[in-house]
DNA sequence: TTAACATATGAACAGTTGTTCATATAATGA
DNA sequence: TCATTATATGAACAACTGTTCATATGTTAA
Protein backbone atom coordinates (compact mmCIF):
# COMPACT_ATOMS: atom_id res chain seq x y z
CA UNK A 1 0.00 0.00 0.00
CA UNK A 2 1.82 2.89 -1.21
CA UNK A 3 0.04 5.79 0.06
CA UNK A 4 2.56 8.76 -0.14
CA UNK A 5 1.69 9.27 -3.58
CA UNK A 6 -2.09 9.72 -3.21
CA UNK A 7 -3.19 13.14 -3.24
CA UNK A 8 -5.65 14.49 -0.57
CA UNK A 9 -9.32 14.54 -1.06
CA UNK A 10 -10.54 13.22 -3.89
CA UNK A 11 -9.63 9.41 -2.70
CA UNK A 12 -11.88 6.92 -1.43
CA UNK A 13 -9.49 4.15 -0.23
CA UNK A 14 -6.51 5.12 1.78
CA UNK A 15 -8.22 7.71 4.51
CA UNK A 16 -9.74 4.39 5.67
CA UNK A 17 -6.23 4.12 7.51
CA UNK A 18 -6.18 7.08 9.10
CA UNK A 19 -9.55 6.22 10.21
CA UNK A 20 -8.84 3.51 11.18
CA UNK A 21 -5.55 4.73 13.13
CA UNK A 22 -7.75 8.06 14.45
CA UNK A 23 -10.48 5.00 15.58
CA UNK A 24 -7.66 3.27 17.87
CA UNK A 25 -6.24 5.90 19.15
CA UNK A 26 -9.42 8.46 20.03
CA UNK A 27 -10.90 8.04 23.68
CA UNK A 28 -14.53 6.83 23.81
CA UNK A 29 -16.85 9.49 23.10
CA UNK A 30 -17.99 9.97 26.47
CA UNK A 31 -14.34 10.74 28.06
CA UNK A 32 -14.11 13.10 24.78
CA UNK A 33 -17.44 14.78 25.94
CA UNK A 34 -16.16 14.78 29.96
CA UNK A 35 -12.52 16.07 28.60
CA UNK A 36 -14.46 18.96 27.26
CA UNK A 37 -16.77 19.43 29.97
CA UNK A 38 -13.36 20.11 32.23
CA UNK A 39 -11.87 22.50 30.09
CA UNK A 40 -14.59 24.29 29.90
CA UNK A 41 -14.62 24.99 33.81
CA UNK A 42 -11.25 26.52 33.25
CA UNK A 43 -12.90 28.81 30.30
CA UNK A 44 -14.42 31.26 32.73
CA UNK A 45 -12.34 33.82 34.22
CA UNK A 46 -14.42 34.51 37.30
CA UNK A 47 -13.51 30.65 38.18
CA UNK A 48 -9.89 30.84 37.27
CA UNK A 49 -9.76 34.11 39.60
CA UNK A 50 -11.39 32.07 42.34
CA UNK A 51 -8.54 28.80 42.20
CA UNK A 52 -5.96 31.93 41.99
CA UNK A 53 -7.22 32.84 45.26
CA UNK A 54 -7.40 29.02 46.17
CA UNK A 55 -3.64 28.56 45.08
CA UNK A 56 -2.93 30.91 48.07
CA UNK A 57 -5.06 29.76 51.23
CA UNK A 58 -8.18 28.01 52.08
CA UNK A 59 -10.93 30.48 52.16
CA UNK A 60 -14.97 30.91 52.84
CA UNK A 61 -16.83 32.10 50.15
CA UNK A 62 -18.18 35.80 51.55
CA UNK A 63 -14.20 36.38 51.22
CA UNK A 64 -13.98 35.00 47.84
CA UNK A 65 -16.69 37.69 47.46
CA UNK A 66 -15.05 39.79 48.87
CA UNK A 67 -11.38 39.26 47.45
CA UNK A 68 -13.22 38.88 43.76
CA UNK A 69 -15.35 42.17 44.06
CA UNK A 70 -18.37 39.82 43.26
CA UNK A 71 -21.47 38.86 44.77
CA UNK A 72 -21.80 36.09 47.12
CA UNK A 73 -24.68 34.58 44.74
CA UNK A 74 -22.64 34.47 41.75
CA UNK A 75 -19.15 33.42 44.07
CA UNK A 76 -21.95 30.45 44.93
CA UNK A 77 -22.84 29.80 41.89
CA UNK A 78 -19.24 29.25 40.69
CA UNK A 79 -18.29 27.30 43.32
CA UNK A 80 -20.58 24.30 42.63
CA UNK A 81 -19.28 23.84 38.94
CA UNK A 82 -16.09 24.11 40.65
CA UNK A 83 -16.99 21.18 43.19
CA UNK A 84 -18.89 19.34 40.80
CA UNK A 85 -16.07 19.01 38.56
CA UNK A 86 -13.86 18.26 41.43
CA UNK A 87 -11.55 21.21 41.25
CA UNK A 88 -11.79 22.19 44.93
CA UNK A 89 -13.37 20.68 47.68
CA UNK A 90 -15.40 22.27 50.87
CA UNK A 91 -15.20 22.28 54.54
CA UNK A 92 -17.95 23.89 56.86
CA UNK A 93 -16.98 25.36 59.81
CA UNK A 94 -19.73 26.54 61.87
CA UNK A 95 -21.78 29.13 59.51
CA UNK A 96 -19.30 29.28 56.87
CA UNK A 97 -18.23 26.88 54.23
CA UNK A 98 -14.16 27.00 53.27
CA UNK A 99 -13.04 25.88 49.97
CA UNK A 100 -9.43 24.47 48.97
CA UNK A 101 -8.05 22.87 46.22
CA UNK A 102 -8.98 19.37 45.19
CA UNK A 103 -5.51 17.92 43.87
CA UNK A 104 -2.87 18.94 42.16
CA UNK A 105 -4.02 19.00 38.71
CA UNK A 106 -5.34 22.45 38.51
CA UNK A 107 -2.32 23.89 38.92
CA UNK A 108 -0.83 22.20 36.44
CA UNK A 109 -3.47 22.20 34.24
CA UNK A 110 -3.46 26.33 34.66
CA UNK A 111 0.46 26.63 34.77
CA UNK A 112 0.47 24.96 31.40
CA UNK A 113 -2.05 27.16 29.71
CA UNK A 114 0.03 30.16 31.40
CA UNK A 115 2.81 29.03 29.40
CA UNK A 116 2.05 28.88 26.22
CA UNK A 117 -0.17 32.31 26.62
CA UNK A 118 3.17 33.70 27.57
CA UNK A 119 4.91 32.53 24.97
CA UNK A 120 4.94 34.91 22.13
CA UNK B 1 -1.48 40.76 64.11
CA UNK B 2 -3.17 37.88 65.31
CA UNK B 3 -5.57 36.65 62.60
CA UNK B 4 -5.72 33.23 63.83
CA UNK B 5 -8.46 34.11 65.75
CA UNK B 6 -10.32 36.09 63.44
CA UNK B 7 -13.38 34.59 62.87
CA UNK B 8 -14.94 34.20 59.23
CA UNK B 9 -16.79 37.19 57.30
CA UNK B 10 -17.98 39.66 59.87
CA UNK B 11 -14.50 41.27 59.96
CA UNK B 12 -13.36 44.12 58.23
CA UNK B 13 -9.66 44.38 58.62
CA UNK B 14 -8.03 41.58 58.60
CA UNK B 15 -9.01 40.49 55.01
CA UNK B 16 -7.38 42.87 53.57
CA UNK B 17 -3.87 40.63 54.16
CA UNK B 18 -5.39 37.96 52.16
CA UNK B 19 -6.37 40.62 49.35
CA UNK B 20 -3.34 41.72 49.36
CA UNK B 21 -1.70 38.84 49.05
CA UNK B 22 -3.70 37.64 45.98
CA UNK B 23 -3.68 40.93 44.25
CA UNK B 24 0.34 40.24 44.28
CA UNK B 25 0.26 36.73 43.02
CA UNK B 26 -2.81 36.78 41.02
CA UNK B 27 -1.87 37.46 37.14
CA UNK B 28 -3.30 40.98 35.30
CA UNK B 29 -7.03 41.04 34.21
CA UNK B 30 -5.86 40.59 30.78
CA UNK B 31 -3.62 38.06 31.44
CA UNK B 32 -6.72 36.18 33.33
CA UNK B 33 -8.54 36.50 30.14
CA UNK B 34 -6.45 35.60 27.87
CA UNK B 35 -6.10 31.94 30.13
CA UNK B 36 -9.97 31.41 30.50
CA UNK B 37 -10.05 32.19 26.39
CA UNK B 38 -7.33 29.69 26.00
CA UNK B 39 -8.85 26.76 28.02
CA UNK B 40 -12.57 27.54 26.23
CA UNK B 41 -11.17 26.63 22.87
CA UNK B 42 -10.02 22.66 24.63
CA UNK B 43 -13.98 23.45 26.23
CA UNK B 44 -15.48 21.57 22.77
CA UNK B 45 -15.30 18.04 21.91
CA UNK B 46 -15.37 18.79 18.37
CA UNK B 47 -12.17 20.72 18.78
CA UNK B 48 -10.69 18.36 21.34
CA UNK B 49 -11.47 15.47 18.71
CA UNK B 50 -9.93 17.61 16.24
CA UNK B 51 -6.78 17.71 17.95
CA UNK B 52 -7.20 14.02 18.85
CA UNK B 53 -6.44 13.56 14.76
CA UNK B 54 -3.50 15.78 14.47
CA UNK B 55 -1.62 13.94 17.60
CA UNK B 56 -1.54 10.74 14.69
CA UNK B 57 -0.81 12.75 11.44
CA UNK B 58 -0.95 16.19 9.42
CA UNK B 59 -4.35 16.29 8.14
CA UNK B 60 -5.88 18.39 5.04
CA UNK B 61 -9.39 19.81 6.08
CA UNK B 62 -11.61 17.64 4.25
CA UNK B 63 -9.48 14.59 5.70
CA UNK B 64 -10.57 16.11 9.29
CA UNK B 65 -14.20 16.35 8.00
CA UNK B 66 -14.35 12.52 6.46
CA UNK B 67 -12.52 11.51 9.69
CA UNK B 68 -14.54 13.31 12.17
CA UNK B 69 -17.72 12.91 10.00
CA UNK B 70 -18.71 16.26 9.99
CA UNK B 71 -19.18 19.04 7.63
CA UNK B 72 -16.37 20.70 6.00
CA UNK B 73 -17.58 24.02 7.05
CA UNK B 74 -17.85 23.05 10.34
CA UNK B 75 -14.29 21.71 10.73
CA UNK B 76 -13.07 25.17 9.03
CA UNK B 77 -14.61 27.29 11.39
CA UNK B 78 -13.54 25.22 14.42
CA UNK B 79 -9.56 25.09 12.78
CA UNK B 80 -10.10 28.75 12.65
CA UNK B 81 -10.17 29.09 16.09
CA UNK B 82 -7.71 26.67 17.17
CA UNK B 83 -5.20 28.41 14.39
CA UNK B 84 -6.25 31.67 16.25
CA UNK B 85 -5.30 30.45 19.35
CA UNK B 86 -2.02 28.59 18.23
CA UNK B 87 -2.66 25.33 18.83
CA UNK B 88 -2.40 24.16 15.47
CA UNK B 89 -0.91 25.74 12.20
CA UNK B 90 -1.37 25.17 8.64
CA UNK B 91 0.29 24.83 5.44
CA UNK B 92 -0.82 24.78 2.15
CA UNK B 93 -0.23 22.33 -0.75
CA UNK B 94 -2.37 22.62 -4.03
CA UNK B 95 -5.80 23.20 -3.44
CA UNK B 96 -5.44 21.30 0.33
CA UNK B 97 -4.37 23.29 3.33
CA UNK B 98 -2.63 20.34 5.57
CA UNK B 99 -3.04 21.44 9.72
CA UNK B 100 -0.68 19.88 12.50
CA UNK B 101 -0.39 20.88 16.05
CA UNK B 102 1.65 24.41 16.87
CA UNK B 103 3.46 23.10 19.70
CA UNK B 104 3.71 20.63 22.47
CA UNK B 105 1.49 22.33 25.17
CA UNK B 106 -1.21 21.12 23.52
CA UNK B 107 -0.13 17.44 24.23
CA UNK B 108 0.40 18.60 27.71
CA UNK B 109 -2.91 20.15 28.63
CA UNK B 110 -4.68 17.61 27.25
CA UNK B 111 -2.79 14.67 29.08
CA UNK B 112 -3.19 16.38 32.38
CA UNK B 113 -6.95 16.76 31.64
CA UNK B 114 -7.26 13.22 30.98
CA UNK B 115 -5.31 12.33 34.32
CA UNK B 116 -7.99 14.58 36.20
CA UNK B 117 -11.47 12.60 34.97
CA UNK B 118 -9.63 9.49 35.22
CA UNK B 119 -8.60 9.46 38.61
CA UNK B 120 -11.95 8.65 40.22
C1' DT C 1 -10.50 32.02 -19.35
C1' DT C 2 -13.42 28.46 -17.52
C1' DA C 3 -14.71 24.41 -14.85
C1' DA C 4 -13.91 21.77 -10.90
C1' DC C 5 -12.28 21.10 -6.42
C1' DA C 6 -10.72 22.61 -1.59
C1' DT C 7 -11.19 25.80 1.88
C1' DA C 8 -12.91 30.05 4.25
C1' DT C 9 -16.45 32.97 5.90
C1' DG C 10 -20.78 35.78 6.99
C1' DA C 11 -25.52 35.46 8.58
C1' DA C 12 -28.97 33.14 11.05
C1' DC C 13 -30.72 30.11 14.50
C1' DA C 14 -31.01 27.19 18.44
C1' DG C 15 -28.80 25.89 22.53
C1' DT C 16 -25.78 27.13 26.34
C1' DT C 17 -23.73 30.11 29.95
C1' DG C 18 -22.91 33.68 33.77
C1' DT C 19 -24.98 37.04 36.48
C1' DT C 20 -28.71 39.04 39.15
C1' DC C 21 -32.61 38.86 42.12
C1' DA C 22 -35.44 36.72 45.33
C1' DT C 23 -35.68 33.25 48.41
C1' DA C 24 -34.51 28.81 50.71
C1' DT C 25 -31.49 26.18 53.75
C1' DA C 26 -28.22 25.84 57.53
C1' DA C 27 -25.85 27.11 61.82
C1' DT C 28 -25.28 30.05 65.82
C1' DG C 29 -26.38 32.65 69.88
C1' DA C 30 -29.72 35.04 72.67
C1' DT D 1 -38.06 29.66 69.69
C1' DC D 2 -36.48 33.62 67.08
C1' DA D 3 -33.25 36.74 64.88
C1' DT D 4 -29.00 36.94 62.56
C1' DT D 5 -25.38 35.53 59.63
C1' DA D 6 -23.48 32.50 55.87
C1' DT D 7 -24.30 29.84 51.99
C1' DA D 8 -27.07 27.56 48.28
C1' DT D 9 -30.28 27.59 44.62
C1' DG D 10 -34.15 28.33 41.09
C1' DA D 11 -35.88 31.47 37.59
C1' DA D 12 -35.12 34.94 34.30
C1' DC D 13 -32.44 37.49 31.07
C1' DA D 14 -28.79 39.00 28.17
C1' DA D 15 -24.63 37.52 26.01
C1' DC D 16 -22.15 34.01 23.79
C1' DT D 17 -21.29 29.64 21.01
C1' DG D 18 -21.45 25.86 17.42
C1' DT D 19 -23.65 24.31 13.42
C1' DT D 20 -25.87 24.92 9.03
C1' DC D 21 -26.56 27.10 4.70
C1' DA D 22 -25.23 29.91 1.04
C1' DT D 23 -21.58 31.86 -1.02
C1' DA D 24 -16.87 33.74 -1.59
C1' DT D 25 -11.92 32.95 -2.19
C1' DG D 26 -8.12 30.37 -3.85
C1' DT D 27 -5.77 26.74 -6.66
C1' DT D 28 -5.21 23.64 -10.51
C1' DA D 29 -5.79 21.73 -15.00
C1' DA D 30 -7.81 21.92 -19.42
Amino acid sequence: MDNQKVECCDTVEVHTELVKIVEEKMPPEEELYDLAELFKVFGDSTRIRILFVLFEAEVCVCDLAETLKMTQSAISHQLKILKQNKLVKSRRHGKSVFYSLADGHVRTIINQGLEHIEED
